[in-house]
DNA sequence: ATCCTCCCCTAC
DNA sequence: TAAGGTAGGGGAGGAT
């Protein structure tokens, strides 16, 4: 059964045709012999052809499996694809460097098995020294004419019967004699073995026979691996069909015993239907690489893309939600590379990767004591497209793109659907479906199995909304896909066993009831399942989610370590594929991580997988990753490639390809404002044995891949991000291989090198008229309305525990787990020691759990109810600090935490930066209306002396703290602008300020210009010191821009006052967002505090403090919103998005922030290099 | 040793 | 119909 709406080609007449042709195949077997139409014309088309000396730096097989369906990603079935290296990349340099040498083994194509002596790589050299060609594997033994061993086993013994087999006495010594040897006389017995292979294969190897006499004329053949006389081609003029082979193909196709006994190499299926397809015209330039959207249709579709465009962004919005919670990188820190003010001075000495690497990430945790989380959505695409086709649960289902019947008509025709299956059910899984898998392939285990569509749009939806409720719960976090993260929550288990302790409960697991609570409420705002892993580092816990698949979590606890591990295969560790499986096998003879951890040293691992690798497989086995989350990802490179329906017929087809991917590849650098100044093209051609047609649709089969790489410069001889060049380059580069158009399979353009790009480095660069800026293509949605469009904002309001109690609080030092959320994450963890630390000194008073409304009970032990809510801990002084907790921090953490308490020290009445300002314990985001208080209303009654306006006063720092503001309201008013500081302004200034202060006073501003009030109270307060202040904060920003009394600012140290007025603006804006007049003076007032030379560093600082706090005002109100409008503001969703369901305030503060943190980062950047740090 | 460059391999 | 992309870890081997 099927389930999607569409039927089969319906309107389409070539597809129909073809498939009415293909259903009778089953006895035309003329479908072989026939030639493809387009393969037979243009033969002037070939590309140019190259010098012989940047021929083909290097070349690769990429086989098909056997029967493509054995699937890419999961299964093996095609282990000699996978096992090719690719050594004859030196090859080209080898033969290059060696001319001089005696070219005895020209024409002469070599293949070692097993071990010999001398070893492989010495072999190789004197192959290539002279004149030889070496292939690392078999998989072509059309081309191979001698294999080189030293013994064989019987399987071997029988692969080769009709081989060349030669002893590598052979290569030595005719090297030694300086001419070729006869080789036979070095021959390796095998001949006693009958040869019973079958009719296939023997074909091939006739053709190995046939093809060992035949020399390569030029160096691009050798390379190229194209030494068929029949098969090669001067450039300009068309291979033959390979009739035979694909004949072959349908024969063995037809005879099911061949199959298990058929070599792989042997077996270059081909499909029948995509060449009847072929044979149209119109079809060809519809659906194929010559189609002029092709490049845009394709990635609208392509799953892998918007799987890797996903990750990409993700990484990005954690890093930036990462932003400002890590206050040891900041001002000063010269490990740092988003810089602020001294950092970006600094900066001019090259930063070790070593140096920023140690200082960031260092043991705050024992290893014993982390606390790791992998949560992954169960069967993701599956799940969301379930969530509108309720009727379907239960049902086996998978999402892919076919939405043909799979009738018996067709699978009995030979056309299997090839599409894949992106992922499937649980229920499906039950029958052998796997995601991955081609739907012909799922067919044939379950033939039941119903189709979903895929539903973009839904996965980044529910993706951003996953995110959210993570990044709430997380000490730190890092982006592993779309669908799936790794956490560290280290300090709230902390908190939590600590509280259970002193609860006298201590039998739950917190770290259950946590993971429990978080799938909750991604249930809830999404409506689908994810499952939770738990363990103390990473291996353990993404080990431990497929122990907690489907909906479920689990904690993988010490005790159970030794035998879980015992019980799984190696191919189950993460990072071992099919390929070092193979290889582990074929050295150990097993592959049961027990076998490895109980018989293989860490050395023979080492020697075997590398010296890193070794040890890591080493460690796995057992159990044992000290890998460290890392949530602070940049990107290297930025590529864009195609590798499926690339099907040219002239180079023109193929030039205005590369154009098309180069316009792609250059917009996604623009999108993040970088520039490259490295270019790698990367070509897949078809392999000369492979049939035109693969048996993947459209797909590339087996291929040769080639890459060549090259500087590319700028106007400037800088970096660029231009498409122009770019399709230049790549196209120069395409030429340089000398292919023919027709043989093309895959294109791929990376760029590498990557620089920022500063806004005002835009000179002579072409710029593309984007209207989708980045992101995946949509697949629904136009150009305009790009991507993953829709975005998020808590449907199901994901509002972490923490954020739900507040109001309740008792005032006085209370901390959080909203204010932990505001610290850095270093500091969170210590704090979250600490606190357990002195708990368990007895010092209750300290770290005394302060009850939630709705915390989960021990009747309730799974905390499986909404609302569960962090306990709620004291904060001490730093005087009350133990100090023997300090004793037991590393030196570098103990410096860490002492500064902080410093730094509050050193401004006695700052509330803020993150760390030591003491936050409101409130939610606002609970009762967002109870303490909002009218803008107008405020804005009048500010004047008074009063302690503080309505709100929160359950700040108790804020309440503690004397309050400054003892002025009226007509003082205020008049002191809009200060008579003496204004005489002193230069005239441009003069002009400005009183233009701004006309504009000020004409309306009465409907919802209020809070900051002009702000500005003022602020004014009043350091007054004293200097007039001019009243001056910087009542007028326009550019006004500031001329600010001239640096001393005064200077003085005005304590920084308590400014942000009083923040929290005030941010409170009694609350309800309505911040109004752009109070943006854009604020902003003015920050832009100006950066003017380092006039005002000093500490202005500076200020500035930074300010945008820290209100950095929090906005996450303790709108935490919610912040990845929302990160990700719009990187154009990754559209603003007025119809699936945004929140309220609009959060996100209006958020964009306010944002903008006038990409103001200062502006004028950071101009003047230091790098951008504003709120780390 | 340590770096750089070119891959292979893996993951989703 | 079908949409086999892409970034980063790490190994090998050469340059420094
Ligand atoms: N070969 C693959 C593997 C995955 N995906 C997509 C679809 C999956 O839904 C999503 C997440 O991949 P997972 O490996 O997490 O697989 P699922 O989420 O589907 O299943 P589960 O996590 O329950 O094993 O990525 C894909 O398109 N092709
Ligand atoms: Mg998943």
């Amino acid at each position: 059964m099927s389930f999607s709406s569409d039927l089969f080609g319906s309107e389409d007449p070539d597809f129909l045709s073809a498939l009415a042709a293909t259903e009778i195949l089953g006895d035309a077997p003329q479908a072989g012999t026939k030639r493809v139409p387009h393969t037979s014309s243009h033969t002037g088309s070939a590309l140019a052809p190259l010098e012989a000396e940047t021929a083909t730096p290097g070349a690769t097989a990429y086989t098909d499996a056997e029967a493509y369906g054995a699937s890419r990603f999961g299964e093996l079935g095609d282990y000699m694809r996978r096992k090719r290296v690719k050594l004859q990349v030196q090859n080209a340099d080898l033969a290059t460097q060696s001319l001089q040498k005696p070219q005895i083994f020209k024409g002469l194509q070599f293949y070692i098995n097993g071990w010999t002596m001398p070893p492989l790589q010495d072999l190789r050299k004197m192959i290539m020294e002279h004149g030889g060609i070496f292939h690392a594997y078999l998989d072509k033994k059309g081309l191979v004419t001698h294999i080189i061993s030293t013994e064989l086993t019987p399987a071997k013994v029988k692969e080769f019967a009709r081989m060349k087999v030669a002893k590598p006495e052979w290569i030595v010594q005719s090297v030694e004699a300086g001419k070729l040897l006869p080789w036979h006389e070095y021959r390796l017995d095998v001949g006693k073995v009958a040869a019973v292979d079958q009719s296939g294969v023997q074909s091939k190897q006739r053709t190995l026979f046939s093809v060992s006499e035949t020399r390569p004329s030029s160096r691009i053949d050798a390379s190229v691996e194209t030494s068929n006389p029949s098969e090669r081609v001067a450039p300009g003029s068309k291979p033959a069909p390979q009739q035979m082979t694909h004949q072959e193909s349908l024969d063995r196709k037809g005879d099911p015993k061949a199959a298990p006994l058929a070599p792989p190499y042997a077996a270059h299926k081909s499909n029948p239907f995509a060449e009847r397809l072929m044979e149209s015209t119109t079809w060809r330039a519809a659906h194929t690489s010559v189609a002029d959207d092709y490049v845009d249709k394709y990635y609208q579709n392509s799953r892998l893309h918007h799987l890797s465009t996903w990750k990409a962004e993700l990484k990005e919005l954690v890093r930036k939600a990462r932003e400002g919670e890590d206050e040891k990188r900041r001002i000063g820190d010269d490990s740092s590379d988003g810089l602020s003010m001294r950092g970006a001075e600094l900066h001019v000495v090259p930063k070790s990767p070593a140096k920023a690497l140690s200082s960031k990430t260092k043991g705050k945790w024992k290893e014993e004591d982390r606390v790791i989380m992998h949560c992954d959505f169960d069967s993701f695409f599956v799940s969301a497209g379930l969530v509108d086709r309720p009727e379907l649960r239960g049902k086996p289902v998978a999402v892919c793109h076919s939405s043909s019947k799979g009738d018996d008509a067709s699978t009995s025709a030979g056309v299997a659907s090839t599409s894949e299956i992106a992922s499937a059910s649980y229920e499906a899984r039950a029958f052998g479906v796997k995601n991955g898998m081609s739907l012909g392939q799922a067919r044939k285990l379950c033939p039941d199995i119903g189709t979903i569509p895929y539903e973009f749009d839904k996965y980044k939806k529910f993706s951003l909304q996953f995110y959210n409720i993570l990044l709430s719960h997380a000490d730190d976090l890092q982006v592993v896909s779309v669908d799936e993260a790794l956490l560290d929550v280290s300090a709230k288990a902390m908190l939590a066993r600590n509280a259970a302790a002193k609860d006298g409960a201590r039998a739950r697991d917190y770290a259950i009831e946590l993971a429990e609570t978080i799938r909750d409420e991604i249930k809830e705002a999404t409506g689908c399942e994810a499952s939770i892993g738990i363990a103390h580092n990473v291996l353990l816990a993404r080990l431990a989610t497929r122990a907690a698949k489907p909906a479920g979590s689990f904690h993988l606890t010490r005790s159970q370590i030794t035998s879980h591990m015992a019980s799984l295969d190696v191919r189950d560790l993460p990072g071992v594929g099919n390929n070092i499986r193979e290889k582990i096998k074929s050295k150990w003879g097993t592959t049961t991580c027990g076998d490895i951890a109980e018989n293989v040293s860490k050395d023979a691992l080492r020697q075997t997988l590398g010296n890193v690798m070794g040890e890591k497989i080493w460690g796995f086995v057992r159990g044992v990753d000290s890998t460290e989350l890392n949530g602070d990802q940049k990107r290297k490179s930025v590529s864009a490639e195609v590798n499926y329906g690339i099907r040219f017929e002239t180079s023109a087809h193929a030039e205005a390809f590369i154009s098309r991917l180069s316009e792609e590849v250059a917009r996604r650098l623009q999108a993040i404002n970088v520039r490259g100044a490295s270019l790698t093209l990367k070509v897949m051609k078809r392999d000369p044995t492979a049939p035109k047609e693969p048996p993947k649709f459209l797909g590339h089969g087996a291929c040769e891949t080639f890459n060549k790489s090259k500087p590319v410069l700028g106007p400037g001889g800088k970096a660029t991000a231009d498409p122009v060049i770019i399709a230049r380059e790549a196209w120069d580069l395409l030429k340089s291989f000398g292919f023919d158009p027709s043989d093309l399979r895959g294109i791929g353009i990376q760029i590498q090198k990557l620089e920022d790009m500063d806004v005002s480095a835009k000179d002579g660069q072409t710029m593309l008229n984007f209207k989708r800026i980045e992101g995946p293509k949509g697949s629904k949605l136009d150009a305009t309305k790009q991507g993953m469009g829709k975005v998020v904002e808590g449907a199901g309001k994901p509002v972490a525990p923490s954020r739900k109690l507040g109001a309740e609080l008792p005032s006085g030092f209370d901390v959080d787990s909203e204010f932990l959320a505001a610290m850095p994450m270093d500091i969170r963890e210590e704090i979250a020691v600490w606190a357990g630390h002195t708990s368990a000194k007895g010092q209750e008073e300290l770290a005394q759990p302060t009850a939630g409304p709705s915390r989960p009970s021990p009747a309730n032990p799974a905390g499986r109810q909404r609302g569960a809510s962090a306990p709620v801990y004291r904060i001490p002084t730093f005087s009350q600090l133990d100090a023997s907790v300090l004793d037991e921090l590393s030196p570098e953490l103990r410096k860490e935490i002492e500064s902080e308490y410093k730094a509050v020290g050193a401004l006695p009445n700052v509330a803020g930066p993150p760390p030591p300002a003491l936050l409101p314990a409130k939610a606002q985001s609970v009762t967002p209306t109870r303490n909002r208080i009218d803008t107008r209303h405020i804005t009048k009654q500010l004047a008074p002396k009063r302690s503080k306006p309505v709100s929160p006063s359950k700040n108790s720092l804020f309440t503690r703290r004397p309050t400054k503001l003892d002025i009226s309201a007509t003082e205020l008013t008049e002191l809009d602008i200060d008579p003496d500081v204004f005489a002193m302004l230069p005239l441009d200034v003069q002009k400005e300020q009183l233009a701004a202060q006309r504009q000020l006073k004409k309306p009465p501003a409907p919802v209020g210009d809070n900051l002009k009030v702000m500005g003022a109270v602020s004014a009043r307060n350091s007054r004293s010191r200097s007039r001019s202040v009243s001056v910087l904060y009542s007028n326009a920003p550019r006004a500031q821009a001329h600010w001239v009394d640096p001393p005064a600012l200077k003085k005005l140290t304590d920084t308590s006052d400014l942000q009083d007025l923040l929290t005030r603006w941010v409170e009694s804006s609350e309800a309505t967002g911040p109004t752009a007049k109070d943006l854009d003076r604020f902003g003015g007032f920050l832009a100006d505090c950066m003017d380092v030379d006039r005002t000093g560093d500490s202005s500076m600082e200020k500035a930074v403090i300010l945008m820290k706090w209100w950095q929090h005002l906005c996450r303790a109100r709108w935490s919610n919103d912040e990845l929302v409008v990160i990700a719009e503001q990187r154009s990754l969703i559209e603003e007025d998005d119809d699936w945004d369901e929140g309220p609009a305030v959060g996100k209006a503060w958020w964009r306010g922030f944002f903008a006038v943190k990409a103001r200062l980062d502006k004028i950071c950047k101009a003047r230091f290099g790098g951008k504003l740090s709120l780390k």
